[in-house]
DNA sequence: ATTATTGTATTAAGTAGATAGTACAGTAAT
DNA sequence: ATTACTGTACTATCTACTTAATACAATAAT
């Protein structure tokens, strides 16, 4: 999976969403060892020091942790990933039908909306 | 409808994105007089420069118009409304499905939790 | 004519985010 | 011991966003 970096909000947060949504994913897995700050950083095109914020903000919601000087490894707690998973979902399904009911959507119009699109699309 | 302004993004862009809407949702209707950009800030408790500023944005798209000195109007054409509703609604489809896949749901998994968000709210 | 209100422009200041460059301390591998 | 890699810290600089405080020209209302 690629980095995903738009410019109208700031890059640490986006990338602190999508690492959360790569271990999530099982993309890093329970207890694997993540690519260094450096190395990332290089990879998404970033300087390392935003890298580094978005991994702090990470750590301090517990979903990595440092081992000073051999890395960061991705949590083994597994419910807690499971419990950010639907956090993450709900939040996502709630804010899209506040969104579009304030277009002026009904339920039944959002209803029918998704249900053609996901008919739609590939995969 | 009151405003909504987070932090993490910048406030004329948020004030943009609502206006839209209420112009889209017709709480501003087509060829409405709109309050002005003073009285829009001090309603949003935010800098008249910042609001001025969504309003240029408002203005290149042309879905607002500007009488020099007796303020700013909503378009009259009506089609446009309906073509950026419809602009925004399917943005807003794409992007909620793409990060719900992204989160490991499936297309069938995202059409239930729908469905039952959408049989449990109110309205 | 005067007054108030409109959009608009300008300058200055403060803040947050991002980059660049450098440095240090701890550990693993050799 | 040396080397390479790790996270971490620090300073400086740049840009974008926001606020503040004015100011001006055009029009509507009086």
């Amino acid at each position: 999976m690629a980095w995903n970096l738009q410019s109208d909000r700031p890059i640490y947060t986006q990338i602190l969403e999508q690492i959360q949504t790569r271990i999530i994913s099982g993309c890093y897995k329970p207890g694997e060892k993540l690519p260094s700050v450096r190395e990332l950083a290089a990879e998404a095109n970033v300087n390392p020091n935003t890298m580094q914020k978005a991994f702090a903000e990470l750590e301090r919601s517990g979903l990595i942790s440092t081992q000073r000087t051999s890395g960061r490894t991705v949590t083994e707690d597994t419910s807690m990933i499971e419990q950010l998973k639907n956090q993450m979902a709900v939040s996502q399904i709630q804010s899209f039908i506040d969104a579009m009911q304030q277009l002026g959507y009904s339920k039944e119009e959002i209803y029918n909306l998704v249900t053609k699109t996901l008919r739609g699309g590939n995969e």
